[in-house]
DNA sequence: CTAAAGCCTGTAGTAACTACAAGGTCAAGG
DNA sequence: CCTTGACCTTGTAGTTACTACAGGCTTTAG
């Protein structure tokens, strides 16, 4: 299949599927005479692979190190734990961050009433 | 003061006030006879605006249109509330992103038990 | 047959900085 | 007096993870 038929078939931009080829997150695919990318059903495979890992959070670098992993012939689940589990971290850590963030832009906002005040108290917050 | 002090008064590289200087964040400082910038406590004020509207997650775009109103004689407080309104919805959207994430990583995780499996369920589930 | 859609490469732009490189300035110590 | 080291200057390039063209083929539908 054509780059646009897995980029439908993947709900993923033509692009950035180049894009992956280019930084090695996806192997080269054969090319027809024309020059055209031609797919076959491991590489749709593979690229759902990096789609859901992104969706998880996983940074492009840790796509390859578990795409490494998953290449072999047989995958050594301990690492993919290992993996899982500083990832989890590092998403506890940008929760606890956004919570924060939340709970001061709601207190700030019921400082403001409804923005029917005079003077505005949160610019002097954010000032002093 | 010099941009060193600012920048260790406000706990913030001096190479990012440059940058927001740059980019129009921050007014330009005077500057001394040998071309150093030598900064007020009305700059550290401002600074201190930008840095903690950063900290809550506003982006330049945002601390940009704060700034401005703040600039004003009379903040109008309604225009601030709109922004802390509308960076809420932005806020808690990227908090239900990042728990469903953390949901889907946990279960994952847990299907590894301790990573003492032989095969991995993890690898198989990302690609299929 | 022609127009539109799809493909190619390569480059530039985005956010929000960070990290140099290459050079000027200034105070303190030997 | 000179040098060393800590500052300061500018400008450019790198980071992450794409997205958006530009300019130019090929293929397909009507």
């Amino acid at each position: 299949m054509r780059i646009g038929t897995l980029a439908a078939a993947c709900n993923c931009p033509a692009e950035t599927i180049r894009y992956y080829e280019k930084i090695g997150l996806l192997p080269k695919p054969v090319r027809t005479a024309n020059g055209y990318r031609s797919y076959d059903d491991r590489h749709q495979k593979w690229l759902q692979f990096v789609l859901r890992s992104r969706a998880l959070g996983f940074t492009q670098d840790e796509v390859r190190r578990l795409s490494s992993i998953a290449d072999q012939s047989q995958p050594v689940c301990a690492d993919v734990h290992q993996l899982l589990v500083e990832h989890i971290v590092d998403v506890r850590k940008k929760l606890l961050d956004l919570k924060r963030m939340e709970k001061a832009l709601a207190r700030l906002k019921s400082k403001c009433q409804d923005g029917t005040l005079n003077d505005c108290p949160v610019i002097d917050e954010l000032m002093n």
